[in-house]
DNA sequence: ATTAAATAGGACTAGAATAGTCCTGAATTA
DNA sequence: TAATTCAGGACTATTCTAGTCCTATTTAAT
């Protein structure tokens, strides 16, 4: 399915909250207490996140996590690779080694052109999109087979 | 990293053969004899795109399969769509049951949005397209910003 | 200085998902 | 009737993910 993991779910659960909320600085403990996930996840993902500089971290009492640039500069590939790594669909993407289906595989380079379609999707979300209240237009299209044709 | 299976990996590579040669009819056992793939997960691949109506079977003797549609009649969404189920980045993109993000999460129309667009994105690409000789543009960009702002 | 509050970093465990295999049955051709 | 080939599902092993926990370090307050 395509999946994302519930590590990253979380983060942007948490990252919303971060981005909504007037308090500058948020201790893990109480981000563990408002969005009710467990506290050592909670850590877990925030460290994630300082070490790919979308928050800074403070310690000592009265620190805390911020948010390292604007919500708007926060875009949800950003969000993503920190908890996952590059965002890729296949392997071969991030690096040809490896890859050993010899004779078969001549399609490298038309999913490194997908990768590509979906990076710049997810990079063009930010997360002030992200907290924005939704109006759905459904008919919403973007033609990636120009790409192609 | 947006990972794909590698499953849906190889059902793309087996497809991309079949529809670059010539002939109609490839056993199994054939495919897994070019593609350096082992039968037994050759089999169970086909066997997916058989009930996701992408590949239509013989059996008996002479039997096989081939495509049930011409490649460009086939899209990379339907392709991994067949091996992964439904394509969705989160859980509650599928059902809202069972998110129990009680306080925290009011981003879930938001993330729909997102999943539409890959969705989207997935869905303009067919295998015909695959396996096309790849003819890079680096600036191919695809505005998804827009469906915010 | 000392204590309390808070993050940093990494090791560790349990459970779930994935990849891969195998077996039995059914259909088709020769 | 025998050989070929797919159908369906059970099964296993390995990998990955989620989640926890421990120790060290930093900072603020008293």
């Amino acid at each position: 399915m395509l999946r994302l993991s519930k590590l990253t779910d979380y983060a942007t659960v948490i990252l919303s909250f971060m981005a909504r909320d007037k308090i500058q600085v948020h201790a893990a403990i109480e981000i563990a207490a408002v969005t009710g996930i467990a506290l050592p996840t909670v850590s877990k993902i925030l460290k994630s996140l300082v070490n790919a500089n979308v928050l800074i971290s403070t310690r000592g009492a009265k620190g805390g996590y911020i948010l390292a640039r604007k919500p708007q500069q926060i875009t949800v590939a950003t969000i993503i690779s920190a908890l996952e790594g590059p965002i890729a669909l296949t392997e071969c993407s991030i690096s040809r080694q490896g890859c050993e289906q010899a004779s078969g595989c001549d399609i490298g380079g038309n999913w490194s052109l997908i990768n590509k379609t979906i990076h710049n999707a997810l990079e063009s979300v930010t997360l002030a999109d992200l907290i924005r209240p939704v109006v759905v237009s459904e008919e919403v299209l973007v033609p990636v087979s120009s790409i192609y044709r």
